[in-house]
DNA sequence: CCACCTTTGAAGTTG
DNA sequence: CAACTTCAAAGGTGG
């Protein structure tokens, strides 16, 4: 499987892919963000303020003026100065950290002290995410030894509190999965660490299940006494070689389909799919599930839940479709939690049958959102979800490109899922559901109208300096060129005013909001056909004079599987993209 | 109680 | 095929 650095195969991120158990590069990450909040929060609020009464002047574009230089980070960050985007990465190269091959799933090597054969600790341990261990998970919420029913004090088994604890101090929480599995959160940047193994099925990584999740069974054997470090104690985890190639999709193993990101949602979405049993809760953002998949794992907990229609008929055997446990959202159901408080809903559960409402897959910016509201409405007093969407949007637009790559990924995946999960589930079946009046007062403003309230969000200023050198508006803020799934959105979007050719045509450098996409336009040309809606990474635009890492970004995948080939086929043309003159 | 707000992206519908 | 619409999350706000 390609790598990213020539580690190639198994030897992922073999140079210096150790764990940096410390904190300082959280530090850095969270000054930064915190004046980037802060930042934001002003801009947000002097907008909020500002904006009803006054259209241009306080527009972001002032906000944004303002705020160019040195504190600029926040548009800017990812490219000018290493503290908002980069300080992950500074702190993995701080210590013992290595900039995943694949940002979205990054690996976390540790070495492996236990292998006699490997001393110069070049043996690494390679570990998983997203899974999620109930055990675990309890263990976090409620270290307490032994509640009957899993086995977290058991020796040798499941999870540790031990394990838990001690890597708390470190600023990781190990949660291990079944079979071994580990998954790893990291508490200070809240990356969680994956290593799939090379061969792994694509939708492995989304993926563990098994029935006996919490069954007391036997521990896995990577957690057997005998795979304990004798000097620390330390379990040790198998390589990867010694991992189930795949996830148990065995007939018998069939389970739950853990979210992929379950680490990204907060602690506050317990949703629909909240995981509702046996304390799953937690107050650890990576041991929640996100609503759309979690109900994959709330569903197992829910034994009257029945596969969607769709699946009952299709009759898919296989494991992920099959799954006891999947996602039933009930029009009745739909906000509230899926444990049995809301079982027993006022509304008739014939028609909840009868009319499953699957939610849509989350986008790529959905998903950063559920990762990072939280943390923004920590970072400031600001509580008003449409502000704090606002400064995500903008954070989203500063985000660099592998940053943002990582989500459009994981939305491609949980797409992938979810269409494998919902075969015959449309969007189109959500129509309707939401009685969203629709909006009347909808801004008249005329294309031209540059400068209008839909168009300040964005402009210049949000080109840094970096961005402007580059000689080519490709900078982050273009978020839309990195939409590796579906570049051509850019010019679909429901914000964007359609963009007409000749703004595309025009200099981009005032660019608003709106018209940002009108830069991915410009830039990426993207046409459904260039793009065919399924050509991840294929950068359409972004002409990158810097190192455009997104190129590589398929080689780091840790998924060998054909679509990750064609998507990197596809994007290692990106140029030829660019290069075609718009039709 | 529920739509609105606000964001971006995906997918559907419309012309 | 372009343009437009709807929905996904979130939670305070206001009708």
């Amino acid at each position: 499987m390609p790598q990213l650095n020539g580690g190639g195969g198994d030897d992922l991120g073999a140079n210096d892919e150790l764990i940096s158990f410390k904190d300082e590069g959280e530090q850095e990450e969270k000054i930064s963000e915190n004046v980037s909040a802060e930042r934001d929060l002003a801009d947000v609020k002097s907008s909020l303020v500002n904006e009803s009464e006054n259209n241009s002047s306080s527009s972001d574009c002032e906000q944004t003026d303002r705020r160019p230089q040195p504190g600029a980070q926040r548009g800017s960050s990812a490219r000018q100065s290493p503290s908002f985007a980069e300080a992950p990465r500074r702190q993995q190269h701080g210590g013992l950290f290595k900039t995943p091959p694949y940002a979205g799933y990054p690996f976390l090597m540790i070495p492996d002290l236990t292998n006699p054969y490997s001393p110069g600790a070049r043996t690494y341990l390679p570990m998983k995410w997203p899974l999620l261990d109930i055990s675990g998970a309890a263990a976090l919420k409620d270290s307490r030894p032994t509640t009957p029913g899993h086995a977290v004090s058991t020796p040798g088994s499941y999870p540790s509190a031990f394990w838990v604890v001690c890597l708390l101090s470190l600023s990781f929480i190990k949660i291990t999965g079944h079979r071994g599995r580990v998954a790893w959160y990291c508490l200070s940047n809240k990356v969680p660490v994956v290593q799939p193994p090379p061969h792994m099925h694509p939708l492995t990584p989304l993926i563990t299940y098994s029935n006996d999740r919490f069954s007391p069974r036997a521990p896995p054997a990577h957690l057997s006494p005998d795979v304990l470090d004798p000097k620390t104690g330390i379990p040790r985890t198998p390589h990867a070689s010694e991992l189930t190639p795949y996830y148990p999709l065995s007939p018998g193993a069939v389970g739950q389909i853990t979210h992929p990101l379950g680490w990204l949602v907060p602690q506050q979405s317990q949703h629909v799919y909240s995981i509702p049993a046996g304390g799953f809760r937690t107050p650890y953002a990576a041991l929640t599930v996100s609503p759309s998949m979690s109900s994959l794992v709330s569903g197992h907990f829910s034994p009257h839940m029945t596969p969607p229609p769709a699946l009952r008929q299709t009759g898919h055997t296989h494991p992920v479709l099959t799954s006891p446990s999947i996602k039933q959202e009930t029009s009745n159901n739909d906000d509230g939690a899926s444990d049995s408080a809301h079982a027993n809903a006022t509304a008739p559960p014939k028609e909840a049958e009868l009319k499953p409402h699957i939610k849509k897959p989350l986008n790529a910016f959905m998903l950063y959102m559920k990762e990072m509201r939280a943390k923004v409405v920590a970072e400031c007093t600001l509580k008003e979800s449409a502000a704090i969407n606002q400064i995500l949007g903008r954070r989203w637009h500063s985000l660099s490109r592998e940053e943002q790559a990582k989500y459009y990924e994981l939305a491609r995946k949980e797409r992938q899922l979810h269409s494998q999960l919902y075969p015959g589930w449309s969007a189109r079946d959500n129509y309707g559901k939401r009685k969203k009046r629709k909006r009347e007062n909808k801004p008249e403003f005329k294309p031209e109208d540059k400068f209008s309230p839909q168009t300040k969000k964005l402009c210049v200023a949000y080109l840094s300096p970096a961005e402007t050198a580059c000689g080519s508006p490709t900078s982050s803020h273009c978020s839309m060129l990195d939409s590796p799934d579906t570049p051509s959105v850019a010019l679909a979007s429901p914000a964007a005013p359609a963009p007409t050719h000749s703004e595309q045509a025009q200099p981009l450098s005032l660019t608003t909001k709106p018209d940002s996409r009108v830069q991915h336009a410009h830039f990426a040309l993207p046409t459904k056909a260039s793009s065919s809606g399924s050509s991840p990474y294929s950068q359409p635009g972004c002409s990158l004079p810097r190192p455009l890492p997104l190129l590589t970004l398929p080689a780091g995948l840790p998924f060998n599987h054909v679509a990750v080939s064609s998507q990197h086929a596809v994007q290692l043309q990106p140029l030829s993209l660019v290069t075609k003159p718009a039709d």
